[in-house]
DNA sequence: ATAATAAAATGAAACGGTTCATTGAACCGA
DNA sequence: TCGGTTCAATGAACCGTTTCATTTTATTAT
């Protein structure tokens, strides 16, 4: 491995004088610059990331966290992020905190020690209003997807809300009157949001009812099983708004098994727009989030925070509170009744 | 943040004790050992890892790239990766290729200068028969899912032609005749070998006829037109067998449009399982491929010939080929005809 | 009690860069 | 010609570890 010492020997000059070369410094004769640089080229010689990291203190590695590498969301996310952190150069350390908290935390302690420059994180939304660790960690931190109460950080999120509220409103237009949500977790910022825009949607038009709302975890399994409860428990469903793909996914499974059609007995809206959605028989209606935009966003606010932070040592601006919009993606899932 | 000196001053003795006790070797007493840990302990020290990179010239980081960091089958197997490395304490820095040899050669570069300990690469197919670079890297690399000619490196493939055998056989088996395969694209090992186990299948029974082969990207869209150019071509296609999920999925539209039904008069099998494959409807039988024990696998054979290296520096054991077992997943999108 | 040996602890060099106070050369005006 | 100023180049200190030759301490045999 070529080092700085043989390319200032080579070139016949300081070792100093080559790393000024090498950051672009202005303070060296075009003569020399020229001269190293040649010298650079010829050897193939590229300063070694370890070495620079532990003398500037900066390792350009971002930290990336989510609570599951595989998921369809995340990786489209970490997909964004990859490619926006590439363009720049930098690297991306990925890990996967599997929703556990203890986890989360280790793997960001692990990632402090690994001296990344910033951390983008999707967080473990069980952590009894504790901010703990994401408050208190000295370099930069962006936050996707889930709000933490209390945690005073800068922020990507989508607008869970209206996207609840247009999925619901778009099912009533057409003429659905008895819908039912599936809610996913609670304790989740993002998913009491989606129920929030559905019980508003449904007020406004005297169709709410408590008993409408079933919650069940994020993923297919539990979306059949709150699916079959709610099929058990209630009569004449017409619609169902899911609050994430995946339960959808479930629901679909549950509905079909009661022999049921759809959209013809029951209409469905997702919430995500997970890459399969569209592929599905009937191609899925859902709340399409930009994922991939998220994390490019993400990452723009993480560069844009650490340049700040490399200028003003001390200087902290308020969080940013960034808010991606989610769309309605009309599909075939739901029956269009004209009134 | 603290320094192993403050640990050393703190705790009465020098820094080589101080770092033989976090390195756990035996030359430490007891009395000294506990001392220390417990000066550890008190001030939360953990040693950089930058640092100890550069001193010792181990980084704990390994590099993956991947063709598409946001690929079901890929992101599936980041994750057996993430999980098993993370159980070791190590690292990953993840890269997307694109599918672009320039990309992925500076990629690895890339990581290279970031002393990366390994690399598990999915590498570009389309190389012209050049191992390049890929031979050349000095520390330990692993393969996956692509074979490409002339690299001796550690391998984990999938047994295409195994699987693309017995899909076709039991399409055969099922009585369907007129078999078709949306093989894939060119200069592609694994898409070749589905075409030599599709073939020799038909062959068998006398089937095989090489206007059967339509060629396509890997992606819905092509399989799309592919299917659509197949059925404008051909007559009375009693199966697919798509070489791809996805491209099974383009497939399943474009017979869809033509008014046809799967499996009533089109069966379909496809390759890979991807995540959505088991929610479409009809659920879609296909070759299974274990992607995330692929991943876990990648890196124990990683971490063994690391740990090779480390012990004889100069020896080389033969590159291993290890073949993971496609599964025929049996759904619901092949009529079950019985002779 | 002493020499020989084993075990434990030390501390400086090394890893490959960055940074910055210092030096040296070049230039300018009087 | 000399003092002052500017611009380039230098090289040593430093970042936080590991490593290993050397020194110190403890143990054992005589």
């Amino acid at each position: 491995m070529v080092t700085i010492k043989e390319v200032a020997k080579i070139s016949g000059l300081s070792v100093g004088t080559v790393s000024n070369v090498i950051n672009g410094l202005e303070t060296v004769s075009e003569t020399n610059k020229k001269k190293v640089q040649e010298v650079i080229d010829r050897l193939g010689f590229k300063p070694s990331r370890i070495a620079s990291s532990l003398s500037s203190k900066k390792t350009g590695n971002m930290g990336i966290i989510v609570p599951d590498v595989s998921s369809p969301f995340y990786s489209e996310m970490i997909k964004g992020i990859s490619e926006t952190l590439e363009i720049n150069g930098l690297n991306i350390f990925l890990s996967g905190s599997n929703d556990n908290l203890d986890k989360e935390t280790s793997l960001i302690k692990n990632m402090m020690y690994s001296w990344v420059d910033g951390l983008i994180i999707v967080p473990v939304y069980e952590r009894e209003n504790e901010p703990g660790i994401l408050n208190e960690l000295k370099i930069p931190v962006v936050l996707v997807n889930r709000e933490i109460r209390g945690v005073k950080r800068d922020l990507v999120v989508f607008n869970n809300f209206k996207g609840a509220y247009n999925a619901t409103a778009y099912l009533i237009k057409n003429n659905h009157k008895k819908i039912i949500i599936l809610s996913g977790p609670k304790h989740s910022r993002s998913f009491e949001d989606r129920v929030i825009g559905f019980k508003e949607a449904m007020e406004e038009k005297g169709l709410y009812d408590g008993s409408l709302v079933f919650s069940c975890k994020y993923s297919e399994k539990s979306g059949y099983g709150a699916m079959h409860k709610a099929l058990g428990k209630l009569q004449n469903i017409d619609a169902v708004f899911a609050s994430s793909d995946l339960i959808a996914l479930g629901a679909i499974a549950a509905i079909r098994e009661r022999g049921l059609e759809i959209p013809g007995d029951i209409s469905i809206v997702g919430f995500g727009d997970i890459y399969l959605s569209k592929y599905l028989n009937p191609p899925l209606t859902t709340i399409k989030r930009p994922f991939y935009n998220t994390g490019k966003t993400a990452v723009s606010l993480l560069l844009e925070r650490i340049s700040q932070q490399r200028k003003f040592s001390d200087f902290k601006s308020e969080p940013a509170r960034i808010i991606m919009q989610d769309l309605l993606e009309v599909r075939k899932s739901v029956k269009v009744k004209s009134v």
